[in-house]
DNA sequence: CCCCGTGTCTACCGAGTGGTAGGGAACTCC
DNA sequence: GGAGTTCCCTACCACTCGGTAGACACGGGG
């Protein structure tokens, strides 16, 4: 019994996954290991033979979220030089790290809340050389008059990642709020776009020669 | 025994006060019953005395934050008629409200991950007049040229939504994060001044430019 | 004086938790 | 065929959880 799925990819793999989708959802004292193994197909002492106790599964799929993370970085980088719609590049690439797995923002989000002492510096060596990134190209910006002089840059991108994280999470739930309810591709779109145009607004001066779009009347959006 | 703290406010507020800072930190499931009760200095059943079960306790503490929010509410909407500096009483008003109890966001946000499908409604109902007072702002803003006509009203609030609940419920783990540490009033500053800096910005076409056929001498950006 | 309501306590309950012991099936290697 | 390894299982452990039972102390009113 419970072998007709050891044919699928292997159980760690499959344990880790589930872990992450539970975690996120439940938090972590909120998903038992009971409930992880039966999501998995498997009796809890199984598991606990793959990862030898709950902070260990906890701190694996965390690793495995942050390894995902250092293979997005990459992408990000070259984005950072690709011409003139870097800002664009950019932060499409780092939405699409959140989009790819809808886990991955709670689950980091409910981790800065639990344990903001163990996690932060873990974040930090993640996502410092990427802030670095954002950083630098804030302050080059700046010095050639693209970009606000009274943006903070490292405040600045304090308040895209809560923007970014805390989008992502409560995505779900906010969204029939305050809006009419709409599909689902509809309203992750909205949000995508929503989040890039706060982010970009805010940080770039306006183009001096702008003949186009200037609309004084209530002609909405297209 | 325990009669030297009956000087102090009634019991029912004082549990009702460590529930909130308790959830707040562990979030509801991390937070039990006798560790509420020792941050009393009671015992469990003498909390269970007061509030029959753990559920209506999270209730009652929700509840007192939706009311002190309803207090709040009026001081917005006063802020929201008060003259050209509209913006920033309406956002200094409504920051006001979470810097005042730093539990506030923390468990909005943790309520909002844990009980979306139920804590949502009960919110909306909540947010909505604000959230209405806001789009109406944006969208009279939008007809007048004062506010960049590709703002999607109730997206954007969604956003601010956001960059206020995960500013807050993350700030004192993300503060060191990015940046040197630094004081915790400095660091706060900081974080109110470029919240409201990226949520202004974003909203706000620039002022000096051009007129494009009337604009009111109101004076939104500085 | 006794009674009653209020509020706290100790002692306990069943259920669920993370974790362990140890057995057994399937497989490989000698 | 036997030994060893891998992996999953049932059964169990101590502990904590939310919640209950019931006793006790206090204070006011007949």
């Amino acid at each position: 019994m419970t072998a007709e799925r050891n044919g699928r990819p292997d159980v760690p793999q499959r344990i880790l996954d589930q872990a992450t989708r539970l975690f996120a959802r439940h938090g972590f004292v909120g998903a038992s290991l009971r409930d992880i193994a039966r999501a998995v197909g498997i009796r809890k002492p199984s598991l606990l033979y793959h990862f030898a106790s709950k902070d260990e599964l906890r701190r694996s799929v965390l690793e495995q979220m942050l390894t995902h993370w250092n293979e997005a970085v990459p992408r990000i980088l070259r984005a950072a030089t690709s011409g003139p719609e870097q800002f664009d590049a950019i932060g499409a690439e780092t939405l699409r790290f959140f989009n790819d797995d809808p886990d991955r923002a709670p689950l980091l989000l409910r981790e800065l809340l639990d344990r903001p002492e163990e996690i932060a510096p873990l974040v930090a060596l993640r996502v410092q050389p990427w802030a670095k990134i954002v950083c630098d190209y804030i302050r080059k910006g700046q010095e050639q008059g693209r970009v606000h002089p009274d943006v903070d840059p490292e405040a600045y991108v304090a308040q895209v990642i809560n923007l970014v994280l805390c989008g992502f999470a409560t995505h779900a739930s906010l969204r029939n709020v305050l809006t009419a309810p709409t599909s689902d591709g509809e309203a992750t779109d909205r949000l995508l776009r929503e989040m890039l145009r706060v982010a970009k607004a805010s940080l770039f001066l306006p183009v001096p020669a702008e003949p186009p779009t200037r609309r004084p009347a209530a002609s909405a959006r297209a």
